[in-house]
DNA sequence: AATCAAGCTGCAATCGATTGCAGTATGGAG
DNA sequence: CTCCATACTGCAATCGATTGCAGCTTGATT
């Protein structure tokens, strides 16, 4: 393939004058003939010369557990539009959820493969934040995170999620139900602990007592929430109500009362979180709580790019409120 | 940051060392000692030098239209599940089903920023379809596309849409229905064309009359499925069928009937296409297509890191059957 | 003790762009 | 006609890795 050496052999002028018109210098004429013979080689710049000169990729990524859940498309979207504008090439990494990826993801910030990325990212924690703060590279989470020791700590854009499902909860107490269940993800990670809390926050403010036996591990996938739901009826058939940690399990918990005869919301009220596409198509129509995802695809952009431009700005750390919607799946308890 | 040199000075080695140190070669006390000063360093190998001396990447790319449909979710991960045991990046580019974004995907292939792209496009025709010969990377195409002088061609795997939409069109003539109408893309772009066939086909075969004031065109989209029913129901009260191309134009077309108070599949019968997760999510459970387009993802995966092993290999085009799924939103029609 | 193969290592050239510097052409002002 | 500011252009060094080549060890073989 050809380099900027054959187009300028080609067009008789110096490789200097090849590179300065690929990059808007140059007089009019020269702009011209480099252009048309570049074409006529099919020739394109090397982005790795480029890059290993210029020392900037102009590319970001953002790094996604899971591609298959609609809760990123908007989020995906929303950063999408930003990074566009800017004429950032955007890659998606797909890190299933693992540790193990995540830290492969950072490393290409190492290897100069992107200017910064965007992580969504459920495993990090005391332990393992280190290797965020260790290369001083521009990355924005997506979840709240203060460095313990009080430092400047991280950039981060956030939904608050411990309220989110506060407002679920809340409302299920003012709907007049009194033996609420609450399916979650695990405790030991930070968003599955924010969530619980939420839970256990609102029953605590109306001085309900917390009935640990009501609470049941599902990781936010439809199959656990059924599973769990299987479980609840076995044990607890007056429950009349029951918060989920995210519309799949909401899903798989609908469809394990379907198969058992439980009317929804006659029977048990159920709420979703994160109004996923799907929570406004099943029947009932599902409560859900919206959690901002476009917007915080948008402001991580932009934090993203304000960082990648000028590392020595503050960090800022911004939450956005959920909001309750809500549907059919929950109702007035049957008193 | 550091550079294989200062790692070399740090290590008391040279630098060609450093580097087959990272590469897997040398002595295994030069081993132990180069990592351990790089770890210290926080070193890693900047990769745009790698590949400007390499010419190799090491990634490759699979555009798709559209991260937001699911119909594409399994695909991607289908490709992703071979990458990753072979050690490519994988990365997604999103082309918001534009033409333009497709060109800019495949520059990418010229720029050398990947080694090679599955590319999933509606927009490749004759008149453009140049630009990915021209270039002699490799890529791997998810669209039937021969060349039209008989060579050699792309390489491709696709799911014959001809066939799918067929298929539903015979299912619905098969349960006594005998006024079908069809919504489908545009008959300009490939696929569109196809799927068009598909349904005109059958009811040749059926011997039934094909009345152009049946056809509407609706791209895909929930909103334009919704569209087509209702301007469908102010023409057709006496329709008793529908073949849609899509499962959101499907959707769409079920939720204007919904509107109308027009009863599925009492009044009238609608088939989707892609078998995505919400066909089986609403009421009734939609009657659909099967796409194999896990199947697609991993056959052009393997394709692709074929051609970039070896680009002597003969083109390969595959052809996957598609399958009628028979659910709620189909039934024997009212005589 | 001499010879040799095998395995490491370092030197230096190279990949394909960018860019500071110096030189040249152009056109306008005096 | 001379001078000078302005705008281009080309030369050559440089970015950070890889790798062919040659030299050096090492240990085995004769």
């Amino acid at each position: 393939m050809s380099t900027i050496y054959d187009i300028a052999r080609a067009a008789g002028v110096s490789a200097s004058t090849v590179s300065r018109v690929f990059s808007g210098q140059g007089s009019k004429q020269n702009q011209e003939l480099v252009f048309r013979v570049a074409k006529q080689m099919n020739f394109a710049i090397n982005d790795s010369a480029k890059i290993l000169k210029t020392k900037k990729t102009n590319r970001v990524m953002l790094a996604v557990p899971d591609i298959c859940n609609p809760f990123y498309f908007k989020m995906i979207e929303g950063a999408n539009g930003v990074f566009e504008q800017s004429g950032y090439l955007f890659m998606l990494y797909y890190t299933k959820h693992s540790l193990e990826e995540e830290l492969k993801a950072l490393q290409l910030l190492n290897q100069k493969v992107v200017d910064g990325m965007i992580m969504v990212s459920f495993h990090f924690s005391k332990e393992n934040i280190g290797v965020i703060n260790q290369s001083n590279y521009p990355v924005v989470l997506t979840n709240r995170y203060d460095s313990p020791d009080g430092q400047d700590g991280f950039d981060y854009v956030y939904v608050d999620t411990h309220l989110g499902i506060k407002l679920a909860t809340r409302h299920l107490i003012e709907l007049g139900h009194r033996k609420i269940a609450y399916f979650g993800g695990s405790i030991r990670e930070q968003t599955g602990l924010e969530r619980y809390l939420g839970y256990s926050d609102a029953l605590r403010e109306a001085s309900f007592p917390l009935d640990n036996s009501l609470v049941y591990e599902a990781n936010y996938s439809e199959r656990e929430g059924h599973a769990s739901m299987k479980a609840l009826l076995e044990r607890h058939r007056d429950v009349t109500a029951v918060v989920t940690s995210n519309d799949l399990v909401a899903l798989g918990a609908m469809t394990a009362c379907t198969e058992e005869n439980i009317a929804i919301p006659g029977d048990i009220a159920i709420t979703g979180m994160d109004d996923t596409e799907l929570s406004n198509r099943v029947t009932p129509r599902l409560t859900t709580v919206a959690m901002q995802e476009g917007e915080i695809g948008r402001l991580a952009a932009t934090i993203l790019m304000e960082r990648i431009a000028d590392a020595s700005v503050p960090r800022r750390q911004i939450r956005l409120a959920p909001e309750l919607i809500v549907r059919e799946s929950t109702a007035r308890a049957q008193s």
